[in-house]
DNA sequence: CCAGTCATGTAAGATGTTACATGATTCC
DNA sequence: GGAATCATGTAACATCTTACATGACTGG
């Protein structure tokens, strides 16, 4: 259910038209919280037959065209609450990477290189993009997160980007891990090769 | 397609029963990638039926009952290799945590205080799991690393523990570096509470 | 002979992916 | 007038979860 809560939280910064939700998902929650068009098209509508949300209908363009703009409902509001009250499902563990490690003995030397050298590449790419967003938070470029803070107390500012901040942080975190991780991995690899 | 490349890793290491296979699973590779008996007996039966296993009925008891007993082919152990070879296709982002954290202006700081802490104590327990299944792998006491280690040949066996060591490692790790941020967390509340 | 565990699933539903489809509008 | 992008999906498939089902065998 946590697309369900991802776009109950990028609504609560205000309305959005199902295109600007689905644009502006990918470049806020959607770094949290991946989803493509084809699965929040749908969602949107099931939130709004349940009551989450509510939809007018908004003229577009100069011909008598309409979009579809969804608020979230008060019962959208409660959902978000109801669902930071409750304890968090741990889902088990699924991690395709550890797993191929696990059985390098397998791989020949230099693909088992190439996986950890394109391990290294990708979390690379994933604390850029993070540190990015939060560059965004702290100087408050994210049209999203601008729509957020224009409706909020600025009492309440100061709490609402250091807890994205936070959030992110820990995306830097375990992208610096991975590579860490993948180094020792090469490392291990060249060890095994002066032995063998 | 991991479940399928997690069973070949698992008999890899010699011949198992379907029931076998299931019990060994979540003390060996289902360390990295759980699954469900209820998707591993019927994920046996296609694997056989795409030929990477041969199947073989083995007395069960005294009275005639058969089981079904699962051995990797050598198309299976193509398809062991093959796997290693190809590049891993890393999946987009989706982390249950980091989306709410990102949102816990909707949480009250009780809520939020009480998700971080579980989600020390769950990463508490990770570690310890996988601190658990390194000391095994070390004091080669694990049945299906006893198994994989009696069918390899000496100077290989140091490759094979180091290799599943180096994994698990990674487990650790991250198990780690999610208790700091935890704890980060739970000093932002404190601040924030300062504050406000 | 009865409880436990061995042995093997099925069925329904939720979630997510991949690939494709289509028309309207705006901007150059 | 044509390209880009706005707007909104559907269909088929793969994967995983949840809940349930059932009989055989073993040990006390």
């Amino acid at each position: 259910m946590s697309l369900r809560h991802a776009l109950l939280a990028l609504l609560s910064a205000g309305p959005l038209t199902g295109y600007d939700a689905s644009r502006q998902f990918g470049s806020s929650v959607g770094h949290v919280w991946h989803a493509l068009d084809s699965q929040i098209y749908p969602e949107l509508r099931k939130m709004q037959a349940e009551g989450l949300l509510t939809a007018r209908q908004v003229p577009w363009g100069t011909k008598g065209a309409t979009k579809t703009e969804y608020s979230v409902s008060p019962e959208g509001y409660e959902a978000l609450r109801a669902w930071q009250r409750e304890p968090l499902a741990y889902v088990p563990v699924r991690n395709p990477a550890r797993l191929k490690a696990a059985y390098f003995e397998w791989a020949d030397p230099g693909d088992a290189r190439r996986q950890l050298e394109s391990h290294i590449a990708h979390f690379e790419h994933q604390r850029d993009l993070a540190q990015q967003v939060i560059d965004e938070i702290r100087s408050e470029s994210q049209p999203t997160l601008q729509r957020r803070l224009s409706t909020t107390a600025p009492q309440q500012r100061e709490r609402i980007m250091r807890f994205k901040e936070f959030a992110h942080g820990g995306t830097v975190d375990q992208a610096e891990q991975e590579i860490a991780w993948a180094r020792r991995g090469l490392a291990l690899l060249n060890e095994l090769g002066d032995l063998g």
